[in-house]
RNA sequence: GCCCGGGUGGCGAAAUUGGUAUACGCGCAAGACUUAAAAUUUUGUAGCCGUAAGGCUGUGUGGGUUCGAUUCCCACCCCGGGCACCA
């Protein structure tokens, strides 16, 4: 097939045409043979660290979006080393994480043959567009040698203890069956794959993230010593930041549970609000359905079933149908539980409802529904009493005309709002007070004794003649109005109750004259009244009108607030809430960063689980109680008794390798031996605080029979199938319930689980489920493993069990420094388990080492780290890529920290900047690094989408491949048009048929050379139009008083000015069109030194460096054009000696004439009123004003 | 709902201490060169009225401030992004 090629121009001469293929190779090969970019760190020169978010090497290769980032920081970085600086520009490739594993899995591949195979063929489209990276300073984050400091990071995490192991439910993706941190969950559902996350409890390791909430916050705002901003961002990605911190200021204020049944009890909810200044109108409290109080205040609620059952199903409920906030509010009332409200002390309801989170604040609210929507919703629906204590208070803005005035008195007044409905006509009895401008609805005071009803009557009465209405309702409660009142000739603070009536029939009396001599009655159209009332009160009572509303959440007055009355509620918050008893606290929505994958491909958590460092310490044992076999045959069979294929020995066996001592006693059916006498047998056991009780089957109820008679306390209990205790023996199963509940063996252990499969038929479950809740267990379901679990299921199959001992029966050993890295083992199957472990736990090999303290047997982690670990710290890297002994040497971070601009997508707004940002700070904190902040200037990177205006994606098959549009129209083009698409950070569709016009470019300064080496000697210039053609000598000095050469000259200095400053301010599409008029005029004017051509080639060098180092060197320069001088402008040159001054006559343009800059003002007045187009518009009239503007415009007004 | 951006020709866009709106590029139209095409090149290109000179309108919509507004103020509409039952 014949390769596609741009047609460009064609000559004669095959030598002169620009043929970008020739040229890029052949620079490629000079630039790295020479070593032209290798970073050289000149501590006489000032620094510049530039660089880009570094790609993730995906199995699709780059795409023409990709590169714009990179050809941005590559024109930073030439211009930096042109004008003098150290330049660090380097690149690498982040590639652990499920994008290249789930490839790899696709490709039936391994992830590092597939990264490495990806990376080669990143870098070769990277380096076809001639970036200047140092590729000496490559780093990788799936080097063993480079994630060796990831891991080292993490031990000093771990150190501080700032990494921990935790067991909240998190987010589990069941897709791709591993853990995610809340960052990596949008809408409730898997950033990568979009199926919806379950909250899934589990172990895992976790960053406390929340340690450097605060700083985080606080640092995006901090300034520098001049007052400018230390972080130099966009504004965007500083407010994503400071939404996702989310911080809040609000009070943390106790309620005590005052009674249940008539006892006391000693209980405490905590509530956390940022509004205290509201507490007066709680009127009931609400905890989320996982608040741990919820469960400890069951036995001692009246409708245990109801509240039992409600929270089974928010349980149930996904993250998506939980938070979907239009939904209707859900809840239930925990009937007998009562608590006080501190301030006023009544006592209050307590319920429970699935819109409080469970992980914010303290997991229970104090609801005001009078001044919050959600609880305004809530009561309306569950029909609980709402209590206004405060009112809006309107006054208008000093100076304006019903402003209060400060020498008149105050007079308080009751005044009744009305707003009088006609349904027939569907209109509302207004007044319209023309004197004062006032809009309103029937106002009145409020006489001695009379109520607010039949104040508002009365009013009406008087006012507009109606006499025959219905109240309908209150609109908006209490609210005051404080103004100055023009007919009354003082300041008026009223206390208002708004009202709305429907007349019923037209009867009216006469209005008396006194009273409609300030107003009129009207009827207006009910779709005008928004825009007709201008009134506060009323404005404030047609919102409440139609919102069908009174809940108010802004700040107002106080009342039924006892002493706090009549104050402004925003001021007396703290005070509130010190009267309380309360705290002022600040919260975050920022949660702790959850750092394990159950995944292969990322970097293993350093750390060994030594159970035998553990047992020593905590003299662990543990006791498996077998159950029965499933059936008699079995039971009589002799080989049962050695239960060899039983998972039993296995453990138990897995256990002492593990130096947990382990005792397996005799455990006969139920039916075959008494409880009783079975129980003097177990006492005699060494049952310690420190022992895990395992129990099987109706082992299991044998266990818990005997912990709800024991007073010893254990460590763990450990259910595996225990349904068998749902057997046909009543007897004995409802003594079971009795112990569980009775005796609150809850209490004695935290740690209970229970292991069963997830298609046990309804018996099974049920007796799963009694356990659950009775006992207050962590059931964990095995997918599959259907009735095995039950009976001789194989060893292999069930190491769940030994993986959660080991957890609760294992310290945490930091692997040693010197033993990093941890190197991932290679394996051939890597496939997720999804059963919350890593794959590496299935590798015996590797999981099993030595413990670093006690030499004994012991147990790597398994899990690893997410994809952002490697990404969190490698700018810190590039600084000092080869050391081995430190991941930075702190002298070099010195001289390169901080990064001076960082260019990238702005989708990492809330992770990687985030994360990145965290670990700084810590590194900071320990002392390794020398600044707060890692990135001072950050610029985001407008994404490519397709030209169907789409994302760019295989999907949609409009991915334009950077290979093929080099392979047209050059690099070069390339890099040029897609600078000179649009402004930098803006999204803009890629148009193939748009980059003719680049290259058109490129032509035209490859022609200007050609012309200029023509006359090379000769006096002619080659001007392309003969009008303009000047003799002259090219590539000479220009002549003195030589006009051409002056006005090139002017431009190219003006060009020097502007093209440097764009490039500073990353503006490169208007760099480029100043080149390009720059282009123009050297082309149409024919004349050309070659000290002008130079500093265009070298204005043009960091766009394009192909082609310019090609001329550059075609005029005989040696030594490369990239680091040759950044030209600088003659201020001289860049003044224009003549301007342009423009006329306008009544704002309109009317003429212009050309002047000296300094020109006076009397003779451009002068100059312009003689204009004869002026003179045309100002005939005949008089002149009333003249502006004029020096050395810019002269305004006549007539 | 709250918070950030943004809205200008046929298209990508330029211009803001308030001073000629549409630079630069694409596209389009007509001309030159050519047997022809491509390439190159010249001219034109916001809309409306007009042969023209010229005039009117015009930077999302409606108001306002001003001699003058794309730029400042108020209200609203639309698009993009972030947060969101966060108490």
């Amino acid at each position: 097939m014949k390769k596609k090629t741009y047609g460009g121009q064609t000559s004669g001469d095959k030598s002169k045409e620009y043929s970008p293929s020739l040229i890029e190779n052949k620079w490629q090969r000079k630039w790295k043979s020479s070593k032209l970019f290798k970073t050289k760190e000149d501590t006489k020169k000032d620094k510049y660290y530039i660089l880009d978010m570094f790609p993730y090497p995906s199995g699709e290769g780059l795409h023409v979006g990709h590169p714009k980032g990179y050809i941005a920081t590559d024109i930073v970085s030439r211009y930096r080393r042109m004008s003098g600086y150290s330049v660090l520009h380097p690149m690498g490739f982040d590639a652990f994480g499920l994008p290249a594993e789930n490839y790899a899995i696709q490709m039936k591949t391994n992830p590092a043959i597939a990264v490495s195979q990806n990376v080669k063929r990143f870098k070769k489209q990277l380096e076809i567009l001639g970036f200047d990276y140092d590729w000496s300073r490559e780093v990788n984050t799936t080097d063993p040698k480079y994630y060796k400091w990831t891991q080292w990071i993490f031990l000093q995490l771990l150190n501080k203890g700032l990494a921990y192991e935790s067991y909240e439910p998190i987010n589990w993706c069941p897709s791709c069956k591993t853990g995610l941190a809340n960052e990596d969950v949008d809408d409730g559902r898997c950033e990568r794959c979009g199926t919806p996350v379950e909250k899934k409890p589990m172990r895992q390791w976790v960053l406390k993230i929340t340690d450097y909430a605060g700083r985080l916050l606080e640092d995006l705002d901090v300034k520098n010593n001049d007052d400018k901003p230390l972080l130099d961002w966009p504004e965007s990605i500083k407010e994503a930041q400071r939404n996702w911190i989310g911080r809040s200021e609000g009070a943390e204020i106790k309620f005590q549970i005052s009674n249940f049944k008539g006892q006391k009890l000693e209980k405490n909810i905590k509530v956390f609000t940022t509004r205290p200044d509201t507490i007066f109108g709680v009127t009931y409290l609400v905890l989320a359905p996982e608040h741990r109080l919820v469960k400890e205040l069951l036995p001692l609620v009246e409708n245990k079933k109801e509240v039992e059952e409600y929270v089974g199903r928010a349980k149930n409920e996904t993250e998506i149908e939980r938070t979907d906030a239009k939904k209707e509010k859900t809840g239930v009332e925990m009937k007998g539980i009562k608590v006080i409200n501190p301030a006023n002390r009544e006592e209050i309801p307590v319920w429970i409802a699935d819109y409080v989170l469970a992980d914010y604040g303290t997991g229970a609210v104090m609801a005001v529904p009078s001044h919050d929507e959600r609880d305004w919703d809530f009561a309306k629906k569950f029909d609980l009493p709402i209590k206004q204590v405060i009112a809006p208070y309107f006054t208008d803005n000093p100076g304006s005309k019903d402003a209060v005035r400060d020498n008149k008195k105050t007079v308080k007044r009751k005044t009744a709002y009305a707003l009088v409905f006609d349904k027939k006509n569907d209109k509302f009895l207004c007044l319209n007070w023309e004197k004062f401008g006032w809009h309103s609805g029937i106002i009145g005071g409020v006489d001695d004794g009379e109520s607010f009803k039949d104040a508002a009557l009365r009013e009406i009465k008087e006012e507009t003649g109606y006499k025959n209405l219905n109240l309908i309702k209150k609109l908006g409660g209490e609210q005051h109005n404080h103004f100055f009142a023009t007919h009354k000739d003082e300041n008026r603070y009223a206390i208002g109750h708004g009202m709305l009536f429907e007349l019923v029939n037209d009867e009216k009396e006469l209005v008396l004259e006194e009273h409609s001599l300030n107003h009129k009655p009207v009827w207006i159209d009910m779709d005008k009244m928004e825009d007709w009332l201008n009134l506060s009160a009323f404005k404030y009572m047609w919102k409440a009108y139609k919102s069908n509303s009174d809940c108010f959440t802004g700040y107002g007055r106080l009342l039924n607030s006892e002493k706090f009355d009549g104050t402004e509620s925003k001021d007396v918050m703290k005070e509130i809430t010190d009267f309380v008893g309360g705290q002022w606290v600040t919260k975050y929505k920022l949660r702790d960063w959850v750092f394990s994958r159950q995944r292969y491909w990322g970097e293993p958590i350093p750390v060994i689980h030594c159970t035998n460092c553990f047992a020593k310490e905590n003299k662990t044992n543990a006791i498996i109680l077998h159950g029965c076999p499933s059936n008699v045959e079995r039971a009589m069979d002799p080989k049962r008794q050695t239960y060899d294929k039983h998972w039993i020995p296995w453990t138990k066996k897995q256990l002492e390798i593990a130096g947990i001592e382990t005792l397996v006693p005799l455990m006969p059916e139920p039916w075959h031996m008494s409880y009783e006498k079975w129980k003097i047998e177990f006492d005699k056991l060494p049952i310690t605080e420190n022992s895990i009780l395992i129990g099987h089957s109706c082992g299991s109820a044998f266990l818990v029979r005997w912990l709800g008679e024991t007073k010893k306390k254990v460590r763990m209990l450990v259910l595996v199938a225990p349904w068998k205790i749902n057997s046909n023996n009543d007897e004995f199963r409802n003594k079971f319930y009795t112990y569980t509940i009775d005796n609150e063996i809850k209490d004695k252990i935290k740690n209970i689980f229970i292991f069963t499969s997830d298609d046990e038929e309804d018996n099974g479950k049920k007796s799963v489920n009694i356990f659950r809740e009775s006992l207050n267990a962590k059931v964990i379901e095995l997918k599959k493993h259907g009735h095995y679990i039950y009976g001789d299921m194989k060893t292999e199959e069930f190491p769940e069990l030994i993986n959660l001992i080991s957890s609760f029966s294992s310290k945490v050993v930091p692997v040693p420094e010197k033993d990093l890295p941890i190197k991932l083992p290679k394996v051939k199957s890597y496939e997720p388990t999804g059963t919350g472990e890593s794959p590496l736990a299935n590798i015996d090999k590797w999981v099993n080492v030595k413990c670093p303290k006690c030499k004994g047997k012991a147990k790597r982690e398994t899990n690893t780290m997410p994809q952002w670990a490697g990404s969190s710290w490698y700018y810190l890297r590039y600084e000092d890529p080869k050391n081995k002994k430190a991941f930075v040497d702190t002298k070099k971070d010195k001289y390169w920290s901080p990064v001076d601009l960082y260019v990238g997508g702005a989708e990492h707004a809330t992770r990687h900047l985030i994360y990145a940002r965290f670990w700084h700070k810590f590194l900071y904190d320990i002392g390794i690094v020398s600044t707060i902040e890692p990135f001072i200037k950050l610029q985001n990177v407008g994404l490519i989408i397709g030209e169907d205006g789409r994302k760019m994606s295989k999907r949609f098959g409009n991915v334009v491949n950077p290979d093929e549009i080099v392979e047209i129209y050059g690099a070069d083009t390339l890099r040029i048009y897609e600078m000179f698409m649009g402004p930098f950070d803006q999204q803009i569709a890629w148009n193939t048929n748009s980059m003719v016009g680049s290259r058109r470019f490129i032509e035209k300064v490859w022609r200007l050379n050609n012309n200029l080496k023509t006359n090379r000697g000769s006096t002619v210039a080659g001007a392309t139009n003969g009008d303009l053609a000047k003799p002259t000598k090219a590539f000479s000095r220009p002549e003195e008083g030589d006009p051409y050469l002056i006005l090139i000259d002017k431009t190219l200095h003006k060009a020097i000015k502007k093209v440097t400053e764009d490039i500073q301010g990353l503006k490169f599409n208007t760099a480029l069109s100043t080149l390009m008029i720059a282009v123009n005029e050297m082309e149409s004017s024919g004349s050309v030194t070659r000290e002008q051509f130079e500093i265009l080639l070298k204005l043009l060098a960091p766009f394009a460096p192909y082609v310019t180092e090609e001329l550059w060197s075609g005029l005989g320069n040696k030594k490369s054009i990239h680091i040759s001088e950044w030209p600088e402008y003659d201020p001289s040159l860049i003044v224009d000696n003549e301007v342009k001054i423009i006329v306008q006559v009544n704002g309109k343009v009317r003429g212009s004439f050309d002047a000296d800059p300094d020109i006076n003002e009397e003779e451009m007045k002068k100059k312009a009123l003689n204009l004869p187009e002026v003179k045309k518009w100002i005939d005949g009239n008089q002149i009333k004003k003249v502006i004029v503007v020096k050395s810019k415009l002269v305004s006549l007004v007539v």
